[in-house]
RNA sequence: GCUGUUGUAGCUCAGGGGUAGAGCACUUCCUUGGUAAGGAAGAGGUCGAGAGUUCAAUUCUCUUCAACAGCUCCA
């Protein structure tokens, strides 16, 4: 007998040898039917593998990441028997489970496959579905494994073979088709009941230019149709609130082939919703203590040979403007930190200074690669809500706490409620790729995981991930699709100030180093839009809204009170606009519903008489009349209390 | 940058070897209408660009540019 230990802390007896299913059966069969795999002392297995020891153990049903994951892995292996019933002799690379469904990278030997042919992978995967074949595991040798593709013929499962451990090799087969597999797998293909081939890419095999690409169909499974509905709802709504699409669509945005790709250019619409964007930040940041800077767009090539970016990033980016005198070049800034840097050094600083906090709507310009460039996410040319902040090392941890407050400020008035922060530190084993001192590293290290702890974030600690001149911490916020963004960043700096000689006199009297920290709340106010522009469906919150209110005339005969109100309403600092066409009034209602105003004011004879308003509210309807003064302290409270849309 | 798909009016798209069509938007006229599309007329495109095949190309072929999807990349 062996102790099972439950998530609960229950602690119950079973014979060794009995597997989690069979635990979940004696618990309940509704259960039993549910459990798609294990997680046995932190490790997902197969919920039909053995249990021999004691354990703790977690059953993991389709709300759990892991089953999912296990769900969809076990699903490209059952795309993959599909495959290769359809086309006799497909090479099979990788087939994982990702964050949304699954993939498989195939080689299919000169045939294309085409959308409608998905359709019939589909069926016939529904059809192998429904057999309810097992997933087998079996430990296979290094030989044996190598013997049985080689007679398969497959050579990326081979060159996938050749770089693993004897020993350490399993196989899962289900029905006809085996796969060499680490697993965990679900107990039988019965479980996968809705299916969708969702696309067609290429994909190098190992993800590696030079080598040949292959077919790469993804797609999504579920454990029943209403769920799959649901999913490709969601991805319908995804396609309407797409920020390219409705950037159009609301004039906020456009590019031009002429000014070149990846250089958005912004509307009179989108500007202003930019400018009080930008304002908004700015007073927050005043307020905190940060001085406004500004510095131009070109630098000369020795600034950026000093800071090293040069070395590392000059060959890729738009290559240096050379003026009229011989040998002079400068190039475009890629980023606003040296010239940061030569402003702190434009006094002597004491550590009584200190912090400096410079910030700067800095707008930079990056050569991306051409297929990488994507709508405003994306681009060539973009302004970053960048500061910089010089203090001293006993003073990252405050530092990091006021920016996190600032952001979570900036999330919050935006209505972004779900968010996460990743913190991105050294390496454990090689600390050797990192610039700065152990001593510096710890303290920053130390500092940002207590602020982050002490205000409460939830963090993802991610070891490795951190920049070789400093460790980081990235929020993630999920819009109301709950897709994951990456916005905000805080990361501190160790490099530059020692390329550009960056000191502070001390009480000691002595020169010290300041410790840099950069900060972009937003990232940039492109990226930031584009994010908003999704999360809100275009529905942006009325302080932010370019045109707060249209003014909706009956019929010319009111386009005299219509004035009037305008002007009343521009004396209130309220943005309206006056559709005075000689539309009918349904129209006008039903074009100002899709531009997606929140307030339309119809003004009719009824309204001039007595001197009200009849307010409408977009998507919500008709709000009743009132008079100027009641809509202007309701439009008023909405933009003080910075309201979401609703 | 690589692979694939696409490129027709301001927008969304149809068509197709014999020099183009719809809806919306736009202009003018009629209509003055009370909470999601009133009516009529008109204007607007050398079918992304270049080359080739052909009596003839927007349609076929090649090249190129751009967009989209994915891969690689991202200070």
């Amino acid at each position: 007998m062996m102790n099972i230990t439950f998530p609960d802390g229950a602690v119950r007896q079973y014979e060794t040898g009995v597997t989690a299913l069979d635990i979940a059966k004696s618990i309940s069969e509704g259960l039993a039917r549910k459990v798609l795999a294990a997680k046995v002392n932190g490790e997902v297995v197969d919920a039909t593998r053995p249990i021999t020891t004691d354990a703790t153990l977690q059953l993991l049903t389709w709300t759990d990441t892991d089953g999912k994951s296990t769900m969809w892995h076990s699903s490209a292996h059952l795309m993959a028997e599909a495959l290769e019933a359809l086309y006799p002799g497909v090479k099979l690379g990788i087939g994982p489970a990702i964050e949304n469904g699954f993939y498989y990278d195939i080689d299919l030997g000169g045939r294309t496959i085409t959308e409608e042919d998905l359709r019939k992978i589909e069926a016939k995967m529904v059809e192998l579905s429904k057999q309810n074949s097992v997933y087998t595991r079996a430990e296979i040798s290094k030989a044996d494994a190598l013997k049985y593709f080689t007679e398969k013929g497959d050579e990326y499962k081979l060159e996938l073979i050749n770089d693993l451990q004897d020993g350490t090799i399993t196989f899962y087969t289900q029905g006809g088709f085996t796969d060499l597999c680490r697993g965990p797998h679900i107990p039988n293909t019965g479980f996968i009941k809705a299916i969708k081939l969702t696309n067609i890419a290429g994909a190098y095999w190992r993800g590696n230019e030079k080598n040949k690409m292959l077919t790469r169909i993804y797609g999504i499974t579920f454990p029943n149709q209403k769920e799959l509905d649901e999913y490709l709802a969601l991805v319908e709504e995804a396609k309407k609130r797409d920020h390219r699409k409705l950037g159009k669509e609301l004039e906020l945005f456009t590019f031009s082939e002429k000014v070149g790709l990846g250089l958005p250019m912004w509307l009179p619409k989108g500007a202003l919703l930019r400018e009080r964007l930008q304002r908004f930040l700015q007073e927050a940041q005043i307020e905190t203590g940060y001085l406004p800077v500004v510095t131009p767009h070109i630098g000369n090539k020795n600034l950026y040979v000093t800071s090293g970016h040069y070395e590392k990033y000059g060959k890729d980016s738009f290559q240096p403007i050379h003026t009229p005198e011989e040998g002079e070049e400068f190039m475009l800034k890629p980023m606003n930190c040296p010239h940061h840097c030569e402003l702190y050094k434009a006094s002597p600083k004491s550590y009584k200074d200190l912090p400096v906090r410079f910030a700067e709507f800095g707008t930079v310009y990056r050569y991306e690669q051409h297929g990488e460039l994507h709508g405003l996410t994306r681009v060539r040319g973009f302004t970053q809500d960048d500061a910089h902040l010089f203090c001293r090392p006993d003073q990252v941890k405050e530092e990091f706490m006021k920016v996190i407050d600032l952001v979570l400020f900036v999330f919050e008035s935006l209505g972004f409620k779900n968010y996460t922060a990743q913190v991105s530190l050294r390496d454990k084993e090689d600390r050797s790729k990192y610039i700065g001192s152990e001593e510096n590293w710890e303290l920053a290290e130390q500092a940002i995981i207590e602020s982050a702890a002490e205000k409460g974030l939830p963090t993802v600690v991610e070891y490795g991930e951190a920049a070789f001149y400093g460790p980081k911490l990235d929020f993630m916020v999920k819009d109301a699709l709950g897709r994951k963004w990456q916005l905000g960043t805080i990361q501190v700096d160790y490099n530059l100030p020692e390329r550009f000689e960056l000191e502070y006199i001390g009480a000691d009297n002595a020169r010290h180093r300041p410790v840099m920290i950069h900060r972009a709340p937003f990232g940039s106010l492109e990226r930031f839009i584009a994010v908003l522009i999704e999360h809100c469906g275009g529905k942006f919150p009325l302080w932010l809204t370019p045109t707060q209110v249209k003014i909706l005339p009956i019929s010319d005969k009111t386009q005299e009170y219509a004035e009037k109100v305008a002007a009343a309403l521009k004396k209130a600092d309220i943005r309206a606009e006056i559709d005075d066409r000689s539309e009918k009034i349904g129209k006008k209602i039903r074009e100002a519903e899709l531009a997606k105003i929140p307030y339309m004011l119809v003004l009719g004879e009824k309204e001039a008489t007595d001197n009200l308003v009849a307010v409408r509210r977009q998507a919500k309807g008709d709000l009743g009349a009132m008079t100027l003064e009641q809509f202007t302290a309701l439009v008023n409270d909405e933009v003080v209390n910075r309201k979401p849309f609703e």
